[in-house]
DNA sequence: TGGTCGCCAATTTTT
DNA sequence: TTGGCGACCA
């Protein structure tokens, strides 16, 4: 339906193509929008909220935008504030699924059992409580079998997430667990009470008792009619809880709008499947589908490439994309000899692309996962080129972060043992078994206030040894000192300079690290409350240390390196993908099952699909791996399996690696890196 | 002898 | 950074 374009508040439809004008002009019933990659999805989603608002008498805060990742909720809320900035009346709700769940809950925390300040654990807290609830269950005695922390956490979230039971998640995703499946129910129970006991939620719970307060018979109805229309973004990212929170929202009167790309379902791994995008039609049967091919952001060349490898998929939705514009380089593939030719290759034609003209903030590196930049890292730094890393290991995750974040939670609830347990083990002296002694003679449950707390201490003190003792009276005294403290800023000062001492004598570098904890002592400073602080930072943790030192300054230029994962949704000039070498990319810890191999191709193809103008991809012919590893016996390829040879030719190739037939029989490690067929790994 | 601490190996992707 | 294993201390 063509709507005609009336005054200046809906200009931007001019902008559109006719498929993009369809979707965003919408009116009667469900519209799902099928947009491959670069088909202008966010220009077409901000623009349909732009619509609704200028053309419906939509009140932007009745929008809800719903994005599977932070970057993209981040993204698409600011371009959505530009567009709706002239009106400037009010804002679009929105963000990631979690963060919403999360605002929602704070509203009506008593709807669903939870206590006003209830607490929200991130994934490394979570983890750390299936780990105290293993060893008080003796499932951790030495040489028994039974999965480590991170994997029990993965196997509880699928079960919540992807909506099934656990023996079905065991015996497709963790079969080397299935004899363990009684144990872990049985912990997993147990993991749910305690969370109940201790006032706390984590990450999959967020999403859990938002579909619960949607259903809620009170409240459900009052939250309906907070939004007049919902937008999914990436939905085919969406796992089966969320599908059932999106069709909780969905009724007659609200409008709905998805948008997705099925070539990009990357996250399986969080009970992502693209089966939900497919089942759309059927499970809304008056949907219009619209769909986007136009691509608006790479040159035909780099998009042949892209189809080619698309096209290689074991179950292929046949689309193509197609570009808008003509001509355009051909992609590059660089082969190198290891990873260090590969780094000072990189860095070279990131100079070269920046004395033609494109900018650093135009470049992008980008890699399988968050360590395969790790040289380059150092390298960058010693050329002094400013860059961030999206991605990889996350700022809280640093071991003396999440100290200091333990010891704030304390402040928030002295009860909370795991900070406890954590914190304790700070002091010198102290390991795991003292640290329960002591947290067994304070017994907690009877705790009633931090006032409390310097009592209830002499009891727990003679445990410890002299210079614990110091620094616990310390933390102790910062503790109670700050319960009667309201200023959130004030208080977060007052225990950093409580656990510096700790800090510095903990870790070597422990002077460095405490500047760590400035930034977050500053970013503290806006909060007005602690706990809806420190849930906030699970649920919404800063990505780097750069994030929490505030936006960078406007006329600051500097390269982005990021994951794949981290690059959805996003675009550069130049795209430097790195490692892409079999082994490193796919991932050979992902093809445990013909369908890791997949979502590994739409990875490769949501990397390929970033670029602008140039592509580059390296791949280093050989790994050096530790000479004492005899253990390691798969190796890497030296090429990669996505880029078959038609392909292969769609590129132009540089080697700067002699052939691996002449340059192996010569080296001395030539034996370390053997190319082995990786298919034997999933039969 | 229980417990801490140092050393070595290995580490996917995100909310 | 975490986990596993061995050395050293009370």
């Amino acid at each position: 339906m063509f709507v005609p374009i009336k005054d200046s508040a809906t200009a931007f439809l001019e902008d559109l193509n006719d498929e993009q004008r369809a979707a965003v002009t919408h009116c009667e019933g469900p519209l799902l929008v099928l947009a491959g990659a670069g088909t202008g999805k966010t220009t077409t989603l901000v623009s349909r909220m732009a619509w609704l608002v200028a053309e419906q008498g939509v009140s932007p805060e009745q929008v809800l935008l719903l994005t599977f990742t932070r970057r993209a909720a981040r993204q698409m809320l600011e371009r959505a504030r530009v567009l709706l900035g002239a009106g400037g009346s009010g804002q679009v709700v929105g963000g990631t699924f979690h963060s919403v769940a999360h605002r929602l809950l704070r509203l009506h925390p008593a709807s669903v059992g939870l206590p006003p300040e209830f607490g929200v654990l991130d994934a490394s807290d979570a983890a750390d409580l299936l780990e105290v609830l293993r060893e008080e269950r003796g499932l951790a005695e030495q040489g028994s079998r039974f999965p480590r922390k991170a994997t029990l956490l993965d196997i509880y979230s699928r079960c919540v997430n992807a909506q099934r039971p656990l023996s079905q998640i065991l015996a497709e995703a963790h079969p080397q667990w299935e004899d363990q499946g009684e144990a872990l129910g049985g912990l997993f129970a147990a993991y749910g009470a305690r969370k109940h006991a201790l006032g706390v939620l984590d990450l999959d719970d967020l999403l859990l008792l938002w579909r619960a307060l949607a259903r809620h018979e009170v409240v459900g109805p009052q939250l309906g009619r907070m939004f007049a229309h919902v937008l999914v973004d990436e939905y085919q990212d969406l796992n089966q809880l969320q599908v059932d929170i999106v069709a909780g929202l969905r009724s007659k009167e609200r409008g709905l709008t998805v948008v997705g790309d099925d070539a990009q379902v990357i996250y399986g791994f969080r009970s992502a499947s693209a089966e939900h995008i497919l089942n759309f039609r059927i499970e809304y049967p008056d949907a219009t589908v619209v769909t986007l091919e136009h691509n608006y952001r790479s040159s035909q060349p780099i998009l042949d490439l892209a189809n080619e490898v698309a096209a290689g998929a074991a179950r292929a939705y046949p689309k193509r994309l197609r570009a808008d514009r003509e001509g355009g380089s051909r992609p590059q593939l660089v082969f190198c000899l290891d990873q260090s030719a590969q780094t000072q290759e990189v860095c070279q034609r990131i100079l070269d692309a920046y004395e033609q003209g494109t900018e650093l903030k135009e470049q992008a590196v980008l890699m399988r996962a968050g360590h395969h930049s790790d040289q380059l890292e150092l390298e960058l730094t010693r050329r002094k080129i400013p860059f961030v890393k999206y991605g990889g290991i996350r700022y809280l995750d640093a071991a003396h972060v999440k100290d200091f974040l333990c010891l704030l939670r304390l402040a928030n609830n002295p009860g909370d043992q795991l900070a406890w347990f954590r914190t304790l083990q700070l002091l010198e002296g102290v390991g795991p078994v003292t640290a329960r002694r002591a947290l067994d003679a304070l017994d907690l449950d009877t705790l009633d206030s931090t006032a409390e707390l310097a009592d209830r201490w002499l009891t727990a003190e003679p445990l410890l040894k002299k210079p614990a003792q110091e620094g616990a009276v310390r933390l102790i005294a910062g503790l109670v000192w700050s319960a009667g403290q309201p200023a959130v800023g004030v208080l977060v000062e007052r225990l950093r300079d409580a656990i510096a001492p700790l800090i510095r004598n903990h870790y070597r570098d422990g002077t460095t690290r405490l500047r760590d904890l400035d930034q977050l002592t500053r970013v503290a400073a806006d909060a007005h409350s602690l706990s809806v602080f420190l849930a906030e930072l699970a649920i919404d943790p800063p990505s780097s240390s750069a994030d929490l030192a505030g936006p960078p300054e406007l006329d600051d230029d500097y390269l982005i390196l990021s994951t794949v994962h981290s690059a959805k949704g996003l675009e550069w000039d130049a795209v430097h993908l790195i490692a892409a070498s079999d082994g490193n990319f796919p991932s050979d810890k992902a093809l445990t099952s013909p369908e890791g191999l997949e979502e590994e191709r739409r990875l490769f193809y949501v990397a390929l699909t970033r670029a602008r103008h140039n592509l580059t991809i390296h791949i280093p012919r050989r790994y050096y791996h530790q000479p004492h590893s005899r253990t390691d016996s798969h190796g890497y390829g030296n090429q990669s399996r996505f880029l078959t040879d038609e392909a292969e030719a769609l590129c132009d190739r540089t080697d700067l690696a002699p052939d691996p037939h002449v340059w192996s029989s010569d080296n001395v490690l030539a034996a370390d890196t053997v190319t082995v067929d990786l298919t034997h790994l999933w039969h």
